[in-house]
DNA sequence: GCCACCTCTTGAACATGTTCAACTGAACAT
DNA sequence: ATGTTCAGTTGAACATGTTCAAGAGGTGGC
């Protein structure tokens, strides 16, 4: 019972993060993995200062699987598209253990004050991590993205991952068939997309997207 | 107490909302609400199978008012950049009165299961109202949209409102100062790719586009 | 009149996230 | 030794969404 106990922090996230995967989020209650952990109640909310806290541990595990996951890919080489799509892919993936319960988790996540957030302080490491990954994509890529695109394109990347996700929250089928069309489809338009963005015709669009990126982010 | 009560379910509704709209969803409880209406807890869960029903009350309101909003503005004509323009900050101003909240909401509405997705079945009265204005914009737009994408645009034009709705949720900003930004930005980017769709080099993309579009929702 | 049925209503009970006052025990100062 | 402090721990208590067995009251059949 107290074998692997290194500490009671990680001994109490780990069993949090086994029924989390096992169960999925409602069904885990702050008492079972107390209990499970052998502690009390309120000693796993010492140590995390609400459910949705443990919930962001499980998505740190999740980015860290990600990124393990695209590591040969982006080490390779290859064209925006390919690279995209195996990133945006291997996010699939990453989440797919938990396809059963994947909308808890995400509906979690989506809460602006919620700590899982991946906008919120709490999630920092794994949303630079993720971030990371999108830079890597754009700046590994052969040929080479345009100079213009180079800054704001990762970001936007990001934010689209993020979109699949949701997409994938809502995506009964079998095997996330129709998310993974989405990124199939979704790749090389943004591919193509960002070859023509050097036509002078473009231009003009471009140029407003990065203005309306840079103004909003603010 | 029983002046205005035509029928039970509805002076609940009407409470509900009211409290909602005071409080917020989280400071509204079930029992609160039961008791202002003046009948037992469980009533209120005869008459509305949970909660978010009741959130879902409240988001049927708020698109009855945006319609209302933008009944002027669409009866008007105009190029469909104005158009988007108007019906997307109006959306805004819609959701105003419930700014303090709004991300209480919002998260509420996200949740996959929830009856307040924007995708639920018990939503489809607020959904196919919302989408309807959209297909106005696109429809009464001078000079007219593209024929290609008339079929498609409105129910992308709806998913750009979800999203507008998404960062205004994260948007702390004064007068959703910077929610307003995005829109101000985002539809004169719309109208101009809207216009360019009609080049040869952007058939493709445009054809892509249209075919994940259709591939996707199946 | 009486019974069966059905809709609507009640309030106690339940499960769960969270809080908190009290306790433990080790480290450290005197 | 003794006292002090403080991180760590406990479990009961609380608030709230939700359920459910019980009942009220009306309607229609006989």
């Amino acid at each position: 019972m107290a074998d692997d106990r290194l500490d009671t922090r990680s001994h109490i996230r780990a069993t949090a993060l086994r029924l989390f995967r096992d169960r999925g989020y409602a069904a885990t209650t702050m008492r079972a993995i107390a209990e499970e952990a052998g502690v009390a109640t309120g000693n796993a909310y010492y140590h995390f200062a609400s459910k949705d806290h443990l919930v962001q541990e499980l998505y740190l595990d999740v980015n860290r699987d990600h990124a393990a996951r695209v590591r040969a890919t982006l080490d390779a080489g290859g064209d925006l598209t390919s690279r995209l799509r195996a990133v945006l892919l291997a996010s699939v993936d990453a989440f797919g253990d938990y396809h059963a319960f994947g909308s808890e988790f995400v509906t979690v996540a989506i809460r602006p004050g919620s700590a899982a957030s991946p906008f919120s302080p709490a999630s920092a490491e794994a949303r630079e991590l993720s971030q990371a990954l999108y830079r890597e994509v754009v700046d590994g890529a052969t040929p080479a993205v345009p100079e213009a695109l180079r800054g704001e394109l990762p970001e936007l990347l990001w934010l689209a991952q993020l979109g699949v996700t949701l997409f994938w929250v809502h995506d009964g089928s079998p095997g996330a068939r129709r998310t993974r069309a989405l990124v199939e489809g979704a790749a090389p338009l943004v591919g193509r997309l960002v070859r023509l963005s050097r036509l002078p015709v473009l231009r003009g669009a471009v140029d407003d997207l990065l203005g309306l990126v840079r103004t909003v982010r603010a």
